[in-house]
RNA sequence: CGGGGUGUGGCGAAGUUUGGUAUCGCGCUUGGUUCGGGACCAAGAGGCCGUGGGUUCAAAUCCCGCCACUCCGACCA
């Protein structure tokens, strides 16, 4: 009997089935449910809740460095979307077009943004005249189109939230500079919030965004070997300036066109959080963006006295963590499971004898490691808990990572490996896109970044055997 | 977009081969007993069988179309 129940939130394990795992623990933990629009989700309370702490996490980071928000247009005109040629041919295939008013057709119809570079163009032309109008450090919260063939619930979805920012400079460094500035931070968001670790490199110009002279990517590895391009950053030079005219006064009286760059994270995170950390009891979160960070589950509320004491504790821990206490009649062991399930990283149980002995339980989601604490010291535990969670969750993710991650020499070794080793390989390239190419089609695997952090693993590009340029991570990605 | 799979109360399934008016478990509601790892008893509520058409006296079941989800591939930040 008890078994049968225990069957009803059943999460897939992972081994049996990764992707049924996923989006098991994606509809079990309440983070998103389907709706009937097409690819597009319903993100729930609880997945709300995460997504609203990341992004404050984010966008405190983007306005400590000196980053204003805005609120664009979610229409761009089609005259608009075609003014820069490389862009307009890299998203034309995928975006959604408005072409009724109610019952009047259009004269020009409108997309629905799948990003909003030309609509921050077409602002900025209007806005920039001088050099002391410079920079112009924006970003801006909302929800993109994009008419994606197959979806998946955070990873690919029709429509999807992120932030965009997007930026102008007086220079091709001061671009530059800030393209790097904000991969840094997306890049430090996820070790020290998420405590996923990334890679830090540049797209190959096959992989750069459409439009862009250099994309900078935070690439991760996700627990079934599949790379999550987890972050992007962008450096424009002018090219989108002079397609929108857009130009500025210099010091020397000289008319210049300002340097351009965006950069994005998406809810794809959240993807890249329960395939980073999950395991097959259901979601492992965080403690810097987890909704709740320790869930108070009493014991025996009907003995006198319990009741009140968790209630009381809840009350104190409330000041200083995010907190939720569970008085519903559900039986403890239920409550268990739920809280595990939905990854809540810490579980305090109080019941009758923790009161007489002035103590409580703390439960750890990660490792499910019981520590008796007295109450006298709770936050000061509850604090060290939860960093230590947040240090085992990186650790534990960066070891998996690094067993992950191989190097080949031969294009042999490349097919093979590809194709019976999971992970990011690292393998040396000539820098052409033939050989790219080849790689995908023999091997499956695309490149997933230029790392910074260099190393030589030959002399020769895997593929053509010609003298090799960089190092590259290969893989097969989400 | 190509190939495969699935669609039955909120969830998971049986029923489809061989047409006869829907069954089970969980969940939900009410009452009671429980309470340190997914509790138990009792009584209830809840279903246009994805959708549109066709065949038939009769369709969850057979035929055709469409939609959604899903897997593999292609495409794709």
């Amino acid at each position: 009997m008890a078994e049968q129940n225990k069957l009803v939130k059943e999460i897939t394990s992972m081994d049996e089935d990764f992707a049924k795992w996923y989006t098991d623990v994606v509809i079990k933990a309440e983070l998103a449910s389907y709706s009937s629009v097409r690819g597009c989700m319903v993100v729930r309370p609880y997945g709300t809740a995460l997504w609203e702490n990341i992004r404050n996490e984010l966008d405190s980071r983007f306005k400590a460095t000196g980053h204003e928000n805005v609120m664009m247009p979610m229409f761009i005109p089609e005259g608009l979307l075609q003014k820069e040629k490389d862009h307009v041919e890299g998203f034309a295939p995928e975006v959604a077009w408005v072409t009724h008013g109610g019952e009047e057709e259009l004269q020009e119809r409108l997309c629905v943004r799948p990003t909003s570079e030309t609509l921050f163009c077409d602002h900025y032309k209007d806005i920039i005249q001088s050099y002391k109008d410079l920079p112009k450090l924006y970003n801006q919260w909302c929800s993109v189109v994009r008419w994606e063939k197959t979806t998946r619930p955070f990873l690919r979805t029709m429509e999807f939230f992120w932030q965009e920012g997007h930026t102008m400079h007086e220079t091709a460094e001061q671009a530059v500079e800030e393209t790097e500035r904000m991969l840094n931070i997306y890049a430090d968001f996820c070790t020290d919030c998420l405590a996923i670790p990334v890679v830090k490199g540049q797209k190959t110009d096959k992989e750069k965004f459409a439009g862009a002279e250099k994309t900078y990517t935070i690439e991760a590895l996700m627990h079934d070997g599949k790379a999550l391009q987890s972050g992007t950053s962008h450096y424009f030079g002018d090219g989108f300036a002079r397609a929108f005219d857009i130009t500025y006064t210099d010091r020397n009286n000289t008319l210049q066109y300002p340097h351009q760059t965006s950069w994005g994270m998406s809810s794809r995170i959240i993807g890249a959080i329960i395939m980073t950390h999950g395991d097959n009891s259901g979601l492992v979160l965080p403690p810097a963006v987890a909704p709740v960070q320790l869930v108070i589950v009493p014991i025996a509320t009907h003995k006198p006295g319990v009741t009140e004491k968790a209630t009381e504790l809840y009350e104190r821990l409330a000041k200083s963590f995010r907190v939720k206490i569970d008085l519903t009649d559900n039986s403890a062991g239920w409550k268990f499971a739920e809280y595990e399930m939905k990854g809540v990283p810490l579980r305090l149980e109080i019941g009758p004898k923790d009161i007489e002995n002035n103590q409580c339980v703390l439960v750890r989601r990660d490792s499910r490691e019981k520590s008796f604490v007295s109450l006298d010291s709770l936050e000061e535990s509850v604090s060290a808990l939860l960093k230590d969670v947040h240090d085992a969750l990186y650790e534990k993710a960066l070891a998996r990572r690094e067993e992950m991650t191989y190097s080949v020499a031969s294009l042999d070794e490349m097919v093979e490996n590809a194709a019976s080793r999971p992970g990011f390989i690292k393998a040396m390239w000539c820098g052409e896109l033939e050989c790219e190419e080849k790689l995908k089609e023999v091997a499956g695997v695309t490149s997933r970044c230029i790392p910074f952090e260099q190393e030589k693993i030959s002399d020769t590009c895997v593929c053509c055997g010609k003298p090799a340029k960089h190092m590259l991570y290969w893989g097969k990605a989400y």
